[in-house]
This record gives C-alpha cells, sequence and structure tokens, in this order.
RNA sequence: GGGACUGUGGCUCAGAAGGAUAGAGCAAGCGCCUCCUAAGCGCUAGGUCGCGGGUUCGAAUCCCGCCAGUCCCGCCA
C-alpha cells in the first residue's frame, strides 16, 4: 500500500509521456495539499512550472494533462482552477476501501522502505564522571526519536553513545582523587556521582592554577594512554559508575543505546593521521600537524587550520571525529552517519566532513549530516538554570516534572471524586510527566532555540502531550462502555458519512508521507504536528459523530476510524518515544 | 574581522525544493454537558511574515544589502 501521492504521481507521469512524450518521465507533479477545502485535497502545480519549457500556456497544459489524466478510481474529475492548478478530490469509495486496507495491517499500511540503508545515530554523548544534564536533553529524545523513526521505515539503525570518556581530564580527576580520595580509584562506588562531580570540579581548579599539578596530569594521561595497570583500573572504575548512572536515565526514558566512547577510537588516531599525511593534506605549522580548510578564514585573513595533532604529539577531539566518521562508514558500513548533536558544533562538524571527504573517506552515495538543535532556555530566554545558577541534573528535572503531574493528577481526583489506586496515580503521573518533557521539546522544530516551561508542557490543554494521551484514551473509553475487542471487528465495511468522518480519514491515511517525510528530514516535530491534529480531528469527530448509539453500518464503520486514530496515535507517539494510557 | 543560526498576531511556535485569502496553540471575550470522561467542541477578536531592494505570472519561502539576538572561529571536548 503506497501513499496517496506516490499512487497520484504514477498517474501523472503517464499522462505527462503520454502528452509531451517521453522526455517528460520523471517530471515532478509538484502535488501539494491544499489549503482549502474547496480545491479539493490535492492540487498539482506542474502546469505552471512547464509552461515556459513547453511554450505553451499553463491552463492549456493542465487541460492535456487532466484529459490524459486515469485517476477515476482514486478522485472525482480533476478540476483546473487559477493560473493552471489541477485540483483533485479524493472519493469516498478510494478512501474506505484504503481505510479498510489500513485496518487489516500491522503497519497501518506502511511498507519498510525497500532500499533499507545503513543508518548510524550519534547521540546522547555525555563526559564520563559528570551528570547529565538538560544539555544532554535534547540530544537524547530527539535522537532517540530519529532512530525509532528510521528503524519503523526499515534502516538498519546503529544507535552511537559516543561518550566522553577519554582525554585530559581523566589525567586531571585520577591526580587529584589520587591525593583526595585514593580510594575512589580502587573500589567501586566510594564516591556517589555527585561528589565525583565536586571532585572533578575542583580538579579543573587545580589544574588551571597548579603548573605542578598540571605536568602531574599530563604524565597520568599518558600513562593512562599507555596502559599502565593502575591508572587504567582506576579509569575503568570511574567509567563504569558513570555507565550506571547513565543507564538509570536512559531507562526512565526507555532509550536503548550502545556506548562506544572516544577511548574506542584511540588506537586509531596515530593511522588517521598519518593517512591524511600520505595524501599531503598535512601541513606542519608552529609544530602541530594541521589540514587547512578550504572556505574558512581566520582573523587575519589566513587559511584557517583544522589541528589533527597537536605540537606535544597529542590528539584532539577533531582527530577522534574523523577516525570514527571512517570507522563507520568502512567497518559499520553505514551509508548515513546522523550527529545529534547542539547547533554550536555545526562549524566543527563542517570542518571535519570537508577533511574527510578530501580524504576520501566519505564515498560516493555516503551521507554524514550534523543534525543541530538549539539552546533550551529558560522562561526569562537565558540559558536554562537553577535559581542558584546551576546547571540543571537531569534527574531532577524529570523528577519535577513527574512531581508536578502528580500533583495535578491528585487535584483533579479529588476535584471529581474520584479513587484511584496509588499504583495509578504513579504510572500515569510518570507517563504524563516524561512524555509532556519529551513533547515539549520534540513539537518544536530543533533548529531554534526552544523555552522550557513546565506549565506549557504539562497543560492539558493545546499541542501538548496530555492532550494527545487524553485523545487515545477516549477511545479506550469507547472501548470499555460498549464492551468493544477492536481487534476483532469482524467483517468490516466503511460508511463515511459526516464531515468530520472524511476530515478524519483523510487524516488517518495521509501518515505514511508524513513518515517519509521525517525519516528523510530528520524533523520529528513533523510528526507531532501530525498527532496533534489527528487529536484535534479525532475530537471533532467524536464530538459530532455519536459512535456506540450509530445504526449499523454506520456503528462497525466509526468503529473502525476510533481504532485506527488510536492505533495511529499510538505508532506515532512510539516512534517519538511516548508511551500511552488507558485510563488517565 | 570572518562564519552559522534565528527574527511570523500580546505570548509560544508551524509553515523554506515559490503557488490560490499566512496557520495552530496559549492568553482574552462569548457560547455548548438528560448523550461514549467538558483533560472536550464551536464562535469572536488579534499579523506592514525584522527593514529595504531585486528575480517572476506569483515571494514568509529564492538572490543582494542592512538592522537586532544567539552561537562558533590553532593546539579543551
Amino acid at each position: 500500500m503506497s501513499s496517496i501521492p506516490e499512487q497520484l504521481r504514477l498517474k501523472f507521469d503517464r499522462a505527462l509521456v503520454d502528452a509531451f512524450g517521453e522526455e517528460l518521465a520523471g517530471t515532478d507533479p509538484l502535488l501539494a495539499s491544499t489549503n482549502n477545502p474547496k480545491f479539493g485535497d490535492y492540487q498539482a502545480n506542474l502546469a505552471m512550472s512547464l509552461a515556459k519549457r513547453l511554450k505553451q500556456k499553463p491552463r492549456d497544459i493542465a487541460q492535456q494533462i487532466v484529459d490524459r489524466l486515469e485517476v477515476s478510481e482514486i478522485c472525482e474529475p480533476p478540476e483546473i482552477a487559477g493560473p493552471g492548478f489541477i485540483n483533485l478530490r479524493l472519493k469516498r469509495e478510494f478512501l474506505e476501501a484504503q481505510l479498510q486496507k489500513m485496518q487489516g495491517s500491522d503497519r497501518l499500511g506502511i511498507d519498510p522502505t525497500e532500499t533499507p540503508q545503513t543508518t548510524v545515530v550519534d547521540f546522547s554523548s555525555p563526559n564520563i564522571a559528570k551528570e547529565m544534564h538538560v544539555g544532554h536533553l535534547r540530544s537524547t529524545i530527539i535522537g532517540d526519536a530519529i532512530a525509532r523513526v528510521l528503524e519503523f521505515h526499515g534502516d538498519n539503525v546503529l544507535r552511537l553513545n559516543h561518550v566522553g570518556d577519554w582525554g585530559t581530564q581523566f589525567g586531571m580527576l585520577i591526580t587529584y582523587l589520587r591525593e583526595a580520595y585514593p580510594d575512589a580509584l580502587t573500589q567501586p562506588d566510594a564516591l556517589d556521582i555527585g561528589d565525583l562531580v565536586a571532585f572533578y570540579k575542583k580538579a579543573k581548579i587545580r589544574f588551571d592554577e597548579d603548573p605542578e599539578f598540571q605536568e602531574t596530569a599530563r604524565n597520568t594521561v599518558v600513562k593512562l594512554q599507555s596502559g599502565d595497570t593502575e591508572t587504567r583500573q582506576a579509569w575503568e572504575l570511574l567509567c563504569d559508575q558513570s555507565r550506571r548512572e547513565f543507564q538509570k536515565i536512559y531507562d526512565r526514558l526507555d532509550v536503548q543505546l550502545q556506548e562506544r566512547g572516544e577511548s574506542f577510537y584511540n588506537e586509531m588516531l596515530p593511522q588517521v593521521v598519518e593517512d591524511l599525511e600520505k595524501q599531503g593534506l598535512v601541513v606542519e605549522d608552529q609544530g602541530a600537524k594541521c589540514v587547512f580548510l578550504e572556505g574558512y578564514k581566520n582573523k587575519e585573513g589566513n587559511p584557517q587550520p583544522l589541528i589533527v595533532q597537536k605540537s606535544d604529539g597529542g590528539y584532539n577531539y577533531a582527530t577522534t571525529d574523523l577516525a570514527a566518521l571512517r570507522y563507520r562508514i568502512r567497518e559499520d558500513g553505514a551509508q548515513r552517519v546522523v550527529y545529534v548533536v547542539d547547533a554550536g558544533q555545526g562549524t566543527h562538524f563542517d570542518q571535519v566532513f570537508q577533511v574527510a571527504r578530501r580524504a576520501g573517506w566519505i564515498p560516493e552515495g555516503v551521507e554524514a549530516t550534523h543534525v543541530p538543535f538549539g539552546l533550551v532556555q529558560g522562561e526569562d530566554g537565558k540559558k536554562l538554570k537553577t535559581r542558584s545558577g546551576e546547571t540543571i541534573r537531569l534527574k531532577d528535572l524529570l523528577d519535577e516534572a513527574v512531581r508536578r503531574a502528580r500533583a495535578d493528577l491528585e487535584k483533579r481526583l479529588q476535584e471529581e471524586g474520584r479513587q484511584e489506586s496509588e499504583e495509578f496515580i504513579e504510572n500515569v503521573a510518570n507517563v504524563v510527566g516524561l512524555s509532556s518533557v519529551k513533547y515539549a521539546d520534540l513539537s518544536q522544530n530543533r533548529t531554534s532555540n526552544y523555552i522550557f516551561s513546565y506549565d506549557k508542557m504539562l497543560s492539558l490543554q493545546g499541542n501538548t502531550a496530555p492532550y494527545l494521551l487524553y485523545a487515545f484514551v477516549r477511545v479506550q473509553g469507547i472501548s470499555r462502555k460498549g464492551a468493544i475487542d477492536f481487534e476483532n471487528l469482524g467483517e468490516v465495511s466503511m460508511s463515511l458519512q459526516e464531515e468530520p468522518e472524511f476530515v478524519l480519514a483523510k487524516h488517518l491515511l495521509s501518515l505514511s508521507e508524513i513518515l517519509d517525510e521525517v525519516a528523510s528530514e530528520l524533523l520529528p516535530n513533523r510528526l507531532c504536528q501530525y498527532l496533534f491534529e489527528l487529536s484535534q480531528k479525532f475530537n471533532q469527530f467524536y464530538d459530532k459523530c455519536p459512535v456506540l448509539q450509530a445504526e449499523e453500518p454506520l456503528r462497525t464503520s466509526r468503529l473502525v476510524l476510533c481504532d485506527l486514530s488510536a492505533r495511529t496515535l499510538k505508532l506515532g507517539l512510539s516512534l517519538l518515544g511516548i508511551e500511552v494510557l488507558e485510563r488517565m
């Protein structure tokens, strides 16, 4: 079952070739949804764009296409309007048949792609020995949603957590702990993760002030890199403790990730530089090995380098990223590598991709993409901080969302005189709280900054998770009230009668176009928009069209619309990493 | 100095391979529960799409210039 625009595209292609010859084959019919129901459901805008090429009037072109367009099974007779728009209105019988197919499919009529791609999604990426904070929120949530959409799309997805588990900071931390709290380096969990963060800060201060400490820290890094047993063990202890701490957050958010940190690429770094040298891309400048970039100038107007090896022989993160990109393409077989990293890194990725491309590490047909996102800001428009100016821990942020969801739920239960079990309350508060945080983030176009507001995300009205969850709950209400088993509705025959039914049906049938779009553009907010509109359209239908009291065959037909709405919501939300509730 | 991103009703945002009168939500005002949970639905009001040029049948969308905000630019990651 292909999407409706896809079906129409084929028809247009035939009509076009028929009317104007083979050379027009494959011309995009420029199909778009209409913005006004009086123009039908879809419009094709190609006649205007062909006017110059064919040296004919757009309306005449449109007429010739329409004369040869065989869409009578899908649409009412096409109409030509305005300067040459071809307007198409879907037929009732066609919609009914499509809905029946959708009903009978466990993927809601959406086939997996015929050309699956191996795709690496690099996201989350916290730093070892630090706690996850707001900064990791967007990458984790957006990355997970993108991975889920691509998985459903049929791609072979590798979810990689490129954790910061290497580099000078470990020399610093281990050196500091050795003098301040040696137990932490030999015994698991001797320190709380929060204390570790505090020690890290102190270590950083010492490092910046004390040259002797600096020297020792550098030596520790060298020891670590050369595999000194004691240092290595201390490092592993720290990594392990952090890892378990991260996992708690991932479990709460239901995020699957494979850890492959910076250290994984460590031993490949000399080879990376060597290969760049062999290709003549490396120039030594002030003792550092550099690749000079095309299209970048420094403050003095001279070409700007990407440093691949520091003058002290060490490597920095550009080299690690080059090694990672190369490994992912060569060894993992990635055809697409997607980096879900904040927008501030845009230049860095652009530079790394440029060097990798010049080195021939990104072959034809392989795509490396930075998927940028903006900052999380407080309601004052500044970077989100606690009242005392501290960075907000992700754990606290999630706790607070759940706490507020719970308080709101309890207030309503009291007002409505409802009695619910503690288990029910806890589960609803948890799902509502976490899904609100996720949805608020995902529903914005990720490229802009985003203003974080508990009040807005938890609101029961508007484009929020609770509003969508409620639409799903309403269907479950019908099912309980009427003792309906949606999985066994028997022989269904659709019958669309009222306007809200048509509107809902058409929206349901456009899911696959949206998912294709999200898979290619990597913009989860498009899916959110779709689901929000679906909820609105379902609520309008629910308001105007009684279901359980309707006469057959209308009753079953409406039950199918309910079922499809619920299943679409559930699927769509699951692709955003959001669970649904039976009652709330 | 160079570069990237952002600028759309009071507020938060959709809409960018050009398409018909620019869409939502919140907040405001007014309606709708003998009927599947009103956590809902309907109506009203609110916009020089930052500013100025250009391209064209047509521009929020493409090009150029300017203004404002955020961020990045050789040895941190």
